[in-house]
DNA sequence: ATTCCTGCAAACAGTTTGCACCGCG
DNA sequence: CGCGGTGCAAACTGTTTGCAGGAAT
């Protein structure tokens, strides 16, 4: 609801401009979207926010902590809103299916690594790869 | 040792090729390897292995299931003999450090997955970003 | 008015493809 | 000798950058 992300960017220095304002939007409003996604369902409501623009806006929305990415594949990456992140990502190799799965699926393997290596997981930007239950032979 | 992938490529009616030989050598010395490292690798033993030829060798030589690949970041995918591909990777977001771990790590994850949704994994391409113990602020 | 932001075009990295020639079998 | 493989160049996708004009503050 608040624009509170508006108080941010001013806080930081950033100016708040349509683009940015459309480039969110369609975060939200698209989930899991490549940045061409986004150019395009920006076109349709205004006309024209540049590729360009939409890979700078990301970049600095990302830096901000209002979206995140995660790579679904071979191809160009996908963003989600920060807040709805909060979960891992199953793609199937058969039938390219994308599940999302609840972050506690991945609790032991998190701790695991934490404990015996120091490592810390970012368990949003987890993909799993493999097979779906109808693609498995 | 015995070169038995010889007989694999024949019986599919695939030619054996010094190329093939060479992108092959080059996967097992370097591991991790991007396309253009093993054809830079190849170009100083032998002059010229054509980097369109070795994806088409990679492209050929994964499907034999002699090499596989995951993605370790935004840039090009690298590449494993599928014989030590048995492990999962840790990226650093921090210092960049690549770091391989049992698959045994992640077995809890595996079969909750396989138990809970019939999502049978792929270990070998799963690759967790993070931050190791030096870069955890 | 100042400074940041945007659009455009060009540059770039990674990958794929069409085609003529080459060489394994 | 025939057909698959290779090299080369061109096309392509995804992304970044330089620069001049435009807009938020």
């Amino acid at each position: 609801m608040a624009e509170t992300w508006h108080e941010e960017l001013r806080a930081r220095g950033y100016r708040i401009t349509p683009q940015r304002q459309l480039v969110l939007e369609a975060v939200t409003e698209l989930g899991h979207a490549t940045p061409e996604d986004i150019c395009c369902r920006v076109q349709q409501t205004a006309r024209g926010v540049n590729i360009s623009t939409v890979y700078r806006t990301l970049e600095l929305l990302e830096e901000l902590g209002l979206v995140t990415h995660t790579h679904l594949g071979h191809g160009a990456p996908t963003y989600h809103l920060a807040s709805e992140a909060d979960h891992v990502h199953l793609v199937c190799r058969g039938c390219g299916e994308v599940t999302e799965v609840a972050p506690a699926m991945v609790d032991g393997l998190v701790s695991a690594l934490d404990d015996e290596l120091g490592f810390a997981t970012d368990v949003r930007h987890l993909t799993v790869f493999g097979a779906c239950r109808k693609c498995r032979l």
